[in-house]
RNA sequence: CGGGGCGUAGCGCAGUUUGGUAGCGCACCUGGUUUGGGACCAGGGGGUCGCAGGUUCGAAUCCUGUCGCCCCGACCA
């Protein structure tokens, strides 16, 4: 390629509405350009990255005896009534008519493209296991994209599916797509994933995995423990919580005055945040109903853990409009329970002196003690764990990082096979449904990933298996007929086996160098007069580990080593 | 969907308070000088100031509505 000729502007002031590495470097070196929302064309170099990771993505699949298949984007309602999901995912499936007036719908995932497939052709025993996936466009109408690659409305995403005849037979599956996952993600250059346990969410099922590329400015939080490897999503991480024991004290009520929150409390008060008990209010989504959740005060309520207890979505209280709880003021004790649905955290269970609201206006109690003073039938668990507290396997400190959902696993059971009456025959003769796996990676977010984890203050350094140009020649004083001459003839010669770039632009060094870095290509080749004098040309890495000077006549031989080694 | 911010040339911004011929830097085009980290001189092209109404002799500027984009939250394979 020459890079005269090569669309899309590079330019070197800082998007103002980009804040990732991998956003704005994308949109300074002419990878990727918004349309809209969430939607975004890519260039020639983002769309030449893409396609080594497709690649790279393919063989792995093809290596666990994947088959590719190609699904439509637009996909009939009907299908997506069979599983019932036509009604229970929400706005981000976007839905529209055609010409007929038929619903439609445009796919955000394929469950329902694979199983509609596989009913027909796979009715034999025989058959099976097989895994079915394709490398296509999706779309999900999210509330809120952001972050350039990162998260998008519309995609290109891998996505497979396996059909087994017995859980042995998914597990063991999973467990090699597991380990596809890590090849893949070693092979693109991405260091920090690691797999941990997630919520299953609107794809229902048993057992899942979340792939996180660790980044602090990732938007999923995921709680590690160093000591025994325990890894989870915050959404269902669990934590053992630490007491600290206290004599039990006779209960004392205490004028309060505007003191709202436990901040103020222990403020008011003198003590520690785990000595307080505090109360915060939800309302459900399917009755209304006001939930009070009881947690100690040093802790928050993990709203998708609730939400697991209570089968339902619910939603912070914000409407207090005929709710008879004194806001402000709720607490455990003498409360009234008309109306309303109370949970008890478990890291209240045994806990002695502890300050609560009074459920009168200005006034909490000091020393309610949880056996003595309350009667609880059952705890549960709907606290947020935090950084420190302690591991449930082996009670290390927990740690709590970021990240980014680079890929996700799914056993999904006969979730989908069963609502959409797939069956085989068994060796028996007699019909049974088969059971499902699925796996995703979206390949931009991939793409976006490994630029967050290969840059530096100039742009990105692209590892040799995704570099869109794996060799860019700076042709400096252009003028000079020698170099421009040489300048061609390597790029003819290097182009035969590797993706070179040509700068043929006769652009002021600096400007060739830093086009240079914005483009990443793991070589680079610089002609000048001064080392062509010499009869050398000088080749350096984008990632600055080498920088040496050959002659004109090993520089094949030169590039060929540093991009073999 | 809630909170906040912003829409003026491809990019980054000033001008809006106090209405009076739309500006700056980068990028782009022409000619010349340059050539190892975003050069210099001279000339040039490009904007219905997001859109629609309204007020006014006159609106980028004031008023009303609307659309879009960004950030935080909610949400989320």
């Amino acid at each position: 390629m020459l890079l005269s000729k090569l669309l899309g502007e590079r330019f070197k002031e800082k998007p103002a509405d980009a804040f990732m590495a991998s956003h704005i470097f994308m949109l300074r070196g002419g990878y990727i350009r918004q349309v809209s929302n969430g939607i975004f064309t890519l260039l020639p170099p983002a769309r030449r990255a893409s396609r080594k990771i497709e690649q790279i993505i393919r063989e792995e699949m093809d290596a666990i005896g994947g088959q590719e298949v190609l699904f439509p984007v637009v996909l009939p309602a009907e299908l997506w009534k069979e599983s019932g999901r036509f009604d229970s995912v929400g706005s981000e499936l976007l839905r529209l008519k055609d010409r007929s007036g038929h619903d439609m719908v445009l796919g955000m995932t394929h469950e329902e493209a694979a199983v509609h497939l596989a009913r027909s052709e796979a009715k034999s025993y025989l058959q099976y296991p097989f895994m079915i996936y394709q490398i296509q466009t999706k779309f999900r109408d999210e509330p809120r994209a952001r972050g350039g690659l990162i998260r998008v409305r519309e995609f290109t995403m891998k996505d497979a599916y396996s059909f087994h005849t017995s859980q042995e037979d998914l597990e063991a599956y999973y467990q090699k797509v597991l380990d596809a996952y890590d090849r893949i993600y070693k092979r693109v250059g991405l260091r920090n994933v690691i797999a941990i346990e997630s919520d299953t969410g609107m794809m229902g099922g048993g057992k899942a995995h979340e792939f996180m590329y660790l980044s602090g400015g990732g938007e999923d939080t995921i709680v590690l423990c160093d000591q025994c490897g325990y890894q989870s999503n915050m959404e269902v991480a669990v934590s053992s919580i630490q007491k600290e024991p206290c004599e039990e004290q006779p209960m004392e009520e205490v004028h309060t005055p505007g003191v709202r929150d436990i901040e103020a409390l222990t403020k008011f008060l003198s003590i520690p945040e785990f000595r307080t008990m505090k109360a915060t209010v939800f309302s459900r989504r399917d009755n209304k109903i006001p939930v009070v959740v009881f947690v100690r005060g040093d802790l928050q309520v993990n709203e998708v853990k609730l939400k697991k207890i209570l089968g339902t979505e619910v939603d912070p209280l914000t409407d207090y409009e005929g709710v008879d709880l004194c806001f402000g003021f709720i607490g455990a004790y003498h409360l009234n329970m008309e109306g309303i649905q109370v949970l008890y955290d478990k890291s209240l269970e045994g806990e002695t002196n502890l300050a609560c609201g009074a459920n009168r206006k200005d006034y909490h109690i000091k020393g309610v003690s949880v056996p003595r003073d309350l009667d609880i039938r059952e705890f549960v668990d709907v606290a947020r764990v935090k950084e420190g507290d302690a591991c449930v396997k082996c009670g290390s400190p927990l740690k709590v990082r970021r990240g980014i959902e680079a890929g996700n696993i799914f056993q999904l059971g006969t979730k989908y096979t069963k609502s959409m009456g797939m069956q085989y025959m068994d060796e028996n003769g007699t019909l049974q449904t088969p059971l499902m796996g699925c796996y995703g990676i979206g390949v931009g977010r991939l793409l976006a990933c490994v630029l967050e984890d290969n840059h530096d203050e100039y742009g990105p350094i692209w590892p040799k298996s995704v570099a869109p140009w794996l060799i860019h020649i700076c042709m400096l004083n252009d003028t000079n007929e020698g170099i421009r001459e040489l300048g061609f003839r390597l790029y003819q010669e290097l182009g035969q086996r590797w993706d070179t770039l040509l700068d043929d632009r006769g652009a002021a060094a600096g400007v060739q160098f830093a086009d240079a870095d914005l483009l990443g290509a793991p070589v680079r080749i610089i002609l000048s007069k001064r080392n062509l004098a010499k009869g050398q040309v000088e080749i350096t890495t984008r990632d600055k580990r080498i920088k040496t000077m050959v002659p004109v006549e090993e520089v094949s031989q030169k590039v060929g080593e540093i991009l073999d080694q």
